[in-house]
DNA sequence: AGCACGCCGACT
DNA sequence: GTCGGCGTGCTC
């Protein structure tokens, strides 16, 4: 008897063992996708992670295996390495790991269906639930519980179902869901009786026209058939779509309809794919400049002995172009290349850079696409042996690559890298590396404004460190000016507006040369807060200890962490006053008053609501790039990939704001936020101006902007990170606890914490309560502890797991949600 | 993650 | 007295 160790996709902590049957003994391998019965009534889609021959020891009777999903593999070897390192380090469950790697259409789970009984009778009064679920099925047999739940709007039907069916008006039965469905389309071609081009076939087309005579649209439409698919020449003949034809021929689908009678043509359908295929002509990498040449030669001699390498190059120093360089050698040596960019990044302006390039060698992956794309994509790169580039955002890390020859992790010090929520809440960059370990690939990391781990790490040796200083073309670094706006406010030159004399002129100017201005704000809505002028009453969310921010546009109030919404109130439910103000402001407020201020300029807005779809994002960019808008409004949306020829003032509208977070790494950001948008200005032939709203105008952090002292920033921050023990010193792992009972969180961190120091002494910090102290109605505290970066993790991991099984025999512990998150961003 | 089993408040 | 709330434990 065989058996197999299967994952399923649930935070477990254990593989689950089923036996195969007879019939599937050859078929079962590690990487295959099985379906099994887990629990009392679901089924999961499982990966097979190991084929033995051992017989459960344990009480349960061992289920089977319910169906096999793949032939082949859908992981290889690779992966499931990739996925197990993954889960240790980032003190995660493997079925964390699979449910991030797998496309959800490779996923199927079932769901319950609840059958309608048509011959049901009642032979009592129905309960009014009952009776509503009832009424959903009208004009239908089948809905699932979750169509159910919608259509009836009931919080909980599947009790109410439960009791129907007891009643037998209804019958349950579990389905799987709709997986991958392959794209068909519908193409023509000329039936087989007049393909025969030699012999009778033109005889008997002749005769088709003569009967077309009368029939001129007919007539018309076959000629263009044969013209476009050339059916009637073997060597040219192809492919023809029902769609292509009816839209080149401008005839109606009634008018092929009747040729499709006359059995001249006929229809089949055919799978094609959802990845559109560039047409266009290949070309060639651009040559690069001197300096770009250097950088490049300087990659090259890093990669004889080091792994990694960090690209340090100010923005617009043509990085793109020397990675282009390296994807192009790997390429042609066969291997395959990952281009990592952080999701906001991925835009068309490179993707279709890189497809010009590489045709259909290039792949895109990201969370934007649907999910049939990302299987196709998945079984693309499965199935094919040969060089292949992805361009992808983090997830892309989990696609089963063969054999990588080099990995490109661009913006390296975006944060976006490291996954929150939920597990696995891995480093992007971080597990590329490793996995670029797996494969024996090397890393390319690139950045304008390096993380500090990575430039420490650079700098200490660990990696190798290129570094490009000239702008591409010689053009000049912006010119960055700092306004006091507390100055100007207490001077009372600026009063109830967000935009000082100065960026309003620059602003005045660029237009007036048909120049485009872009404007930061890292806060969207209208204003993060609001206040009742006469008791001081603001607006709270009922799940989150944060206060609602306003958004004008759908006169709501938001939370920004759980998005729970009220209508504004029309007074101060307090005191009744009608009064209520804005306190602070965020994009669409900026959006207004720029409103007011340029009413002749086209404005857009881009930030998490008004770019909510890929087609809404690519649009604001895009009319952008076409200089349809002039200014442009957003968040940090903004500072990522872009190019812009055309932007000759970037204002920063409330710098303060960026660094006053309380987080070790908050000047750090700030820092490489403020040069991120900063680069956006002055682009070709003219140089830039950014106007740096700030209250204090001489603060370091400023100071160091000004002047682009990357540098200068990094050692001061190593100074204060190596003091304080902080990354790249030292490294975080954080223990969150949350519980929706507070009493006992306060108590049992306090316990839990004690007793983490016990083993592991002064490295334990806390617990802290962490600066928003409820989400989501969970209320949280945080341990953290510091480890030096010299040791092993495997220890740590050992203490953590033997305190947690000890935690675990307090009884109110269980009320408790415990997650681990190693180097938190 | 689901789902079932099991113990305490507002209704027939 | 029951229905149903969600706390706790288990799934090969």
């Amino acid at each position: 008897m065989k058996y197999a160790d299967v994952i399923l996709p649930l935070p477990l902590e254990n593989s689950y063992t089923y036996s195969i049957p007879a019939d599937l003994e050859q078929a079962v391998i590690p990487g295959c996708r099985v379906i099994v019965h887990f629990g009392k009534k679901r089924y999961y889609t499982a990966i097979v992670m190991e084929v033995h021959e051992r017989k459960p020891d344990s009480q349960y009777e061992t289920k089977e295996i319910y169906a096999l999903l793949d032939a082949t593999p859908v992981l290889r070897r690779p992966q499931l390495r990739f996925w197990k390192w993954i889960a240790s380090y980032y003190l995660c469950k493997l079925g964390d790991v699979y449910k991030a790697a797998l496309p959800s259409g490779l996923k199927l789970e079932s769901e319950t269906a609840v059958t309608y009984n048509e011959a049901f009778e009642a032979d009592g009064p129905l309960r009014p639930n009952e009776q509503v679920v009832l009424d959903a099925f009208a004009g239908v047999l089948k809905l699932t519980v979750s169509e159910l739940e919608k259509k009836t709007g009931l919080r909980n039907v599947v009790p109410v179902v439960a009791s129907l069916m007891a009643k037998g008006a209804v019958e349950v039965s579990e389905e799987l869901k709709r997986g991958f469905a392959p794209k068909m389309q519908t193409f023509i071609r000329l039936s087989e009786a007049y393909k025969d081009v030699e012999t009778h076939g033109r005889a008997s087309l002749q005769s088709v026209f003569d009967e077309l005579k009368r029939a001129k649209k007919q007539e018309l439409l076959l000629v263009c058939f044969l013209d476009l698919s050339h059916a009637l020449n073997p060597a040219l003949t192809r492919e023809l779509s029902k769609k292509e034809l009816l839209e080149n021929s401008h005839c109606s689908p009634a008018t092929l309809d009747g040729l499709l009678k006359r059995g001249v043509l006929e229809s089949y359908e055919k799978e094609v794919g959802r990845l559109q295929v560039p047409v266009c002509r290949l070309q060639t990498p651009s040559p690069l400049s001197p300096a770009q040449e250097k950088a490049y030669g300087e990659i090259h001699d890093v990669f004889g002995t080091k792994d990694v390498c960090l690209l340090h190059g100010v923005t617009s120093s043509g990085k793109t172009e020397i990675y282009i360089r390296l994807i192009d050698e790997v390429l042609k040596m066969g291997r395959q290349v990952l281009y990592l960019l952080p999701e906001i990044a991925i835009t068309t302006q490179i993707t279709e850079r890189l497809a010009k390039l590489f045709g259909d060698k290039l792949l895109v992956y990201h969370s934007k696409f649907s999910d049939n794309e990302r299987v196709e994509v998945w079984n693309r790169l499965l199935h094919t042996d040969g060089p292949m580039l992805v361009l992808g955002v983090r997830s892309s890390l989990f696609l089963p690559f063969k054999d990588l020859g080099l990995i490109v992790v661009d913006e390296e010090h975006e944060n976006t890298y490291k996954q929150q929520d939920p597990a696995p809440r891995y480093h992007a960059r971080n597990a590329a590396i490793v996995l670029a370990g797996m494969h024996g690939a090397k890393t390319l990391l690139g950045s304008a404004t390096p993380s500090i781990d990575s430039y420490f790490n650079a700098t200490t040796g660990k990696y190798g460190l290129v570094e490009l200083t000239t702008r591409y073309g010689d053009c000049l670094m912006p010119e960055i000016l700092p306004v006091d706006i507390k100055e100007l406010r207490r001077k009372k030159i600026m009063k109830d507006t967000l935009f000082s004399p100065i960026l309003v002129e620059k602003i005045n100017m660029a237009l007036e040369r048909g120049e485009q201005a872009i404007l930061f704000q890292n806060r969207r809505g209208f204003a993060p807060v609001i206040e009742c002028k006469s008791c001081g009453w603001v607006p709270h969310c009922v799940n989150c200890d944060v206060s609602l921010t306003y958004h004008k546009f759908r006169n709501e109030l938001v939370c920004h962490y759980c998005g729970y919404k009220i209508q504004l109130p029309r007074q101060c439910p307090e005191c009744q006053s009608p009064e209520l103000r804005t306190m602070g402001f965020g994009t669409e407020m900026v959006e207004e008053e720029i409103d007011t201020l340029f009413p002749a300029a086209k404005v857009e807005r881009l930030d998490f609501d008004t770019a909510r779809t890929r087609t809404a994002y690519e649009r604001i960019i895009a009319d952008f790039e076409k200089g349809k808008t002039q200014i442009l409004i957003g968040t940090q949306m903004l500072s990522k990939g872009l190019d812009f020829g055309n932007v000759s003032v970037v204002g920063i509208l409330n710098a303060d704001s960026l660094m006053n977070f309380p987080d070790f790494r908050a000047h750090e950001r700030a820092f490489q936020l403020m040069v991120q948008v900063s680069g956006r200005a002055g682009r070709r032939d003219k140089r830039g101006t950014v106007i740096l709203q700030t209250s204090g105008p001489d603060h370091p952090l400023i100071r160091m902007v000004e002047r682009f002292a990357y540098k200068e920033m990094v050692r001061l921050q190593l100074g204060e990170r190596s003091m304080f023990r902080y990354p790249p010193y030292y490294r975080l792992i954080v223990i969150v606890l949350r519980s929706r009972n507070d009493s006992i969180l306060q108590e049992l961190s306090v316990l839990y914490a004690d007793n983490l120091r016990r083993r592991l002494g002064e490295r334990v910090l806390g617990p802290v309560t962490p600066p928003i102290t409820r989400v989501q109605t969970l209320h949280i505290r945080k341990i953290v502890l510091k480890i030096e970066i010299a040791a092993a993790i495997a220890p740590v991991r050992e203490i953590l797991e033997a305190v947690h099984a000890e935690m675990q025999r307090y009884l109110p512990f269980k009320q408790l949600i415990v997650h681990y998150d190693v180097d938190p961003a």
